[in-house]
DNA sequence: TATCAGGGCCTAG
DNA sequence: CTAGGCCCTGAT
């Protein structure tokens, strides 16, 4: 079926874009994405037209909320100060960049893999971990494997985990298994905390600090008042803010400003070394 | 071949 | 509070 989407949506970028290490393209700009055990192929027809393979029912209840359609992404471009060119740039660069409401599990893991790793090498690992624990479904298009459950993972030891080049991040992943699936760490109650509950209740996780509990709270929960400062982000901080973090001034669309920054920086390393 | 850094975190001092 | 160490990969 067909749906219109109005708003800032690029499908290239949003792949791109460091936040999700699992969507596919496939020939002819048709994209595949994931998210617990649902499955969307998207692909553009024409202006602001795609062409999706789910219900409507199901675009309406989970991929309108996927791709935070609920707010308007224009609207906070237009927020942006004249005197800060860096970010301006960068936001017309990343126009069509969406910050995705994932899965906090998925996203925990995934974030805790990503420490002193390259994006392709989290992509493989990750990858790893579905082959081996996830669940096989056929589609249309390919075989794929979901993203393991916490009781999916449990098994696991981490010798067996240390096979997936998960290297000293394996005792970190066997604890959050554990936590979780124990619910000594509850994740499905964190969606209606706060911005520093959140933040707070993830960091009891060996193996999440600052940084990846700031993206898990990005990423999945969609707190886009936090901005999570990584190696990329510490860079132009230095270079482009003389050391002065710019994200706080815009309050609830940090986040966002943060993440138009990070694809940014991505795309032109060359510019800051 | 050797070196370096990657969407950091933990521990020791 | 800061300095090192850490598994492993891909880039140079």
């Amino acid at each position: 079926m067909l749906v219109t989407i109005t708003d800032d949506f690029d499908l290239k970028k949003i792949a791109a874009s460091g936040q999700c290490f699992r969507v596919k393209e496939f020939e002819d700009g048709l994209f595949r994405f994931i998210t617990g055990n649902h499955i969307l192929y998207i692909k553009k027809c024409e202006e602001q037209l795609y062409e999706i393979s789910c219900s409507s029912t199901e675009w309406e209840e989970i991929w309108f909320y996927y791709f935070h359609l609920d707010r308007s992404y224009e609207e906070v471009r237009g927020r942006i100060g004249v005197r800060d060119k860096y970010l301006r740039k960068a936001s017309e660069e990343g126009r069509g960049i969406r910050i995705l409401k994932q899965d906090p599990w998925e996203m925990v893991i995934t974030f805790i893999i990503s420490q002193q790793k390259t994006i392709p090498s989290i992509k493989s690992c990750v990858e790893a971990l579905c082959l081996n624990y996830g669940d096989k479904i056929t589609t249309a298009y390919e075989e794929i494997y979901t993203f393991p459950t916490a009781e999916q993972l449990c098994p696991a030891t981490i010798e067996e985990l240390r096979e997936y080049k998960l290297g000293y991040r394996a005792p970190y992943i066997s604890d959050a298994t554990h936590k979780i699936s124990s619910s000594k760490v509850d994740l499905q109650d964190l969606y209606t905390r706060s911005d520093k509950k959140v933040f707070e209740t993830l960091k009891q996780i060996s193996g999440v600090g600052d940084k990846v509990s700031n993206c898990i709270c990005l990423f999945a929960y969609g707190r886009t008042r936090l901005a999570p400062v990584d190696t990329w982000i510490k860079k132009v901080i230095e270079k482009e803010y003389k050391g002065k973090n710019p994200f706080p001034r815009y309050k609830d669309a940090a986040g966002i400003m943060q993440q138009y920054i990070f694809y940014y920086a991505l795309t032109h390393k060359k510019e800051l070394a």
